[in-house]
DNA sequence: GTCTATATGCTGATAGAC
DNA sequence: GTCTATCAGCATATAGAC
């Protein structure tokens, strides 16, 4: 059920989207769903969690490397490979926030700020380091992460580069854009 | 009717607002609407493509300056400025395009190719000019206009920076990322 | 565990009065 | 030009049979 949620929410959006169409996918009738999810709002809000569980814990299980720089390239890479590789979640997770009720949303929010507080206590580290040359580094992480994330919406398998060659180019561009 | 339209899209989404809901906004009966519309499609298809246009038509008119340096940074700051002077367009802009029909998506796909092919053939006349180092021309392209649009996720006037003082960051970081 | 049947309500769009 | 009234259909969610 959450993987044919997924697929159908990321495609139609999750308002346009109905538990009818969500069963008949999955080959149950409409009913049969309840079983597994409390309404519709849960079902959404625990695809979400998920997914920014999943990627705070490979973030954390990825080898870093040491100073900042070396850093700032793991993250760089981890970011697209994982984001790439989940694209339907992805989508998800940053289109559909304004359907989530006022407590989901301020929880799947934390999760984002977690994430994003990963790369700002990078490029701070790089910053003491004198590594990195930002004025902003809180504005610097908004800006990388944008677009690291916007890979998801021009990349498709089977084009003209690989993933690795895509994360090879946007690992120059950020670091050009931080002055490293 | 559109500016109602426009802030409830934004704010919901288009699957999720009923013609009802504009029609309390405007201050008449759901009825009344279809005097100037055709339908909910259309309304959304209006805005969208009144949107691009607008963006293209404000691009054009432009001041430049000389060389492809002098072009790119005034397509930064003209994007940037651009964007954040209307938060609802560009985001139903970004986030509505699945809710569009078939022809309607065409359409609104090529004013957006269009308007990427300006900031891609400025990044052609920088490689020319060998002042712009870009192994991939046409990622880097999809990489500043991520970056520079991901401006909207997170600045709110009255906030810590000005308009003009995140443009100036900004172009800071499309000038590393490019290598000039 | 899944089905059918159903409750209650909202949807987009149209017809015709005024 | 706007209203009221309405059509036909689909929405989420639940109840009770099997």
């Amino acid at each position: 059920m959450r993987e044919a949620a997924l697929a159908l929410f990321a495609q139609h959006g999750f308002a346009a989207v109905s538990m009818r169409q969500i069963a008949a996918e999955v080959g149950v009738q409409a009913g049969a769903l309840y079983l597994y999810t409390k309404d519709k709002q849960s079902l959404l809000f625990d695809l979400m969690q998920s997914h920014m569980d999943d990627l705070l814990a490979a973030w954390q299980a990825e080898p870093k490397g040491d100073g900042a720089l070396a850093h700032l390239e793991a993250f760089a890479r981890f970011h697209i490979r994982f984001h790439l590789e989940r694209p339907d979640a992805v989508f998800i997770a940053y289109m559909e926030l304004r359907n989530l009720s006022d407590d989901n949303f301020a929880a799947i929010e934390a999760l984002r700020r977690t994430y994003e507080g990963e790369l700002e206590a990078i490029l701070r580290a790089g910053h003491a380091e004198s590594v990195i040359h930002a004025p902003d580094i809180r504005l610097t992480t908004m800006a990388l992460i944008a677009m690291l994330t916007g890979v998801n919406t021009w990349y498709r398998d089977g084009g003209r580069l690989s993933r690795d060659a895509v994360a090879d180019i946007y690992w120059d561009m950020v670091r050009g854009a931080v002055g490293a």
